[in-house]
DNA sequence: CTATTTTTGTTCAGCTTTGTACAAAAATAA
DNA sequence: TTATTTTTGTACAAAGCTGAACAAAAATAG
């Protein structure tokens, strides 16, 4: 069904650039970021970008997409039926803080470091932001009751409950990660968190 | 001690043009925000704002300071000895849900919020919010030793590593209000969280 | 080869930003 | 009153930003 394609290509690629746009928004935050440094950082001119990107805020979601898919959070995805949840929990939270030491840039999540600075400025982006919130905590809900029914936790009182809990811990667990650089200390936080919730 | 002030005095009242800065800071974000703007809604020209306050950095460390003595933290401050500490922190995660959720603004918490925009980006204002970060660690450990003394909690294996958990949960917390807009949900994802540390 | 389509580089206008400079204004001290 | 001190308003220069316009370049389709 693809369209055939006419006139002049683009000189770069184009899911490249998106990863270095992804990379500037990262280490310098939505709003500390200008389309001049974006569209140099990215190899091409304002120009080019303009007309292959639309605006920032347009591809920022595209970079928000792109997200998704790649960093930590892909280890929670798509786990085949019947495979143990615990370990992949525990495997995730030690992952968090495996990568968010390692990187010396103090990155930190780049979700969550939108959360931030975008909610209640950016309308738009705001929703985005907020159905990605919603969507992992619907993600650990489905983790805990799958959990729940290969009997590896206990009954919970409240799974959604439950699972914002641990969205929030998350949330602030990559936030301390730009504080507490040791990712041996980090993960004790981890272990303590789990073992109340006997999820260690 | 006070040094005698000569010369023409401030047409404006300090203190309170700080608030109103504030106010700004918490609603637009800290690079979102120019010192232009800042100026407007402080109700000084640009002149008397570099006059009075050097620049934008060194006014958002001076509200920066200010926040912290007034908003939800201040239920944690200065506790007389023997006061039973998880009625405090219960009120404290409850005060959060109530404020955050009232806010139409959706502003959650000025440092949490800071700690994404800032650190990674400005060195100066990073050191001020990792200080602010590891003391309220530090205010958690102490409450937690206290209730352990106080036999209202059992022993805990590390205490430190609790006292983040916290304050990650609390981070976090802040975080998801902006999404969580309902009192009471929040209010549930707290008092889960609370019950599995017992501190409910 | 010619028409068509899209990208690219350049340029432009208009606006905002920052930090500083300087003179006028407003207060106090003597 | 006069000297002193500090704030205030205005002005300025240099820079950065955005988004659009336009012609040239580069590719494909027929």
């Amino acid at each position: 069904m693809s369209q055939a394609r006419v006139g002049r290509p683009n000189k770069f690629d184009r899911d490249q650039a998106v990863e270095v746009a992804k990379q500037a928004f990262w280490q310098q935050g939505y709003h500390a970021l200008s389309v001049s440094q974006l569209a140099t950082r990215m190899g091409i001119t304002r120009s080019s970008f303009y007309n292959s990107f639309g605006d920032k805020q347009r591809l920022f979601k595209e970079v928000l997409a792109s997200y998704r898919l790649t960093e930590p959070y892909i280890l929670l995805l798509d786990l085949p039926p019947g495979s143990a949840i615990k370990p992949r929990l525990n495997a995730f939270f030690k992952e968090i803080c495996r990568t968010r030491t390692q990187d010396q840039g103090k990155q930190g999540c780049l979700i969550v470091n939108t959360i931030s600075g975008v909610i209640g400025s950016d309308e738009q982006l705001a929703q985005d932001i907020e159905a990605l919130l919603l969507s992992s905590v619907d993600l650990f809900a489905d983790l805990l009751k799958r959990a729940v029914m290969q009997q590896e936790i206990a009954e919970l009182e409240d799974v959604t409950a439950t699972a914002s809990a641990l969205v929030a811990f998350n949330m602030g667990l990559n936030n301390l990660s730009k504080v507490v650089r040791d990712e041996h200390q980090l993960w004790l936080i981890c272990e303590n968190f789990l073992h109340s919730y006997q999820l260690r």
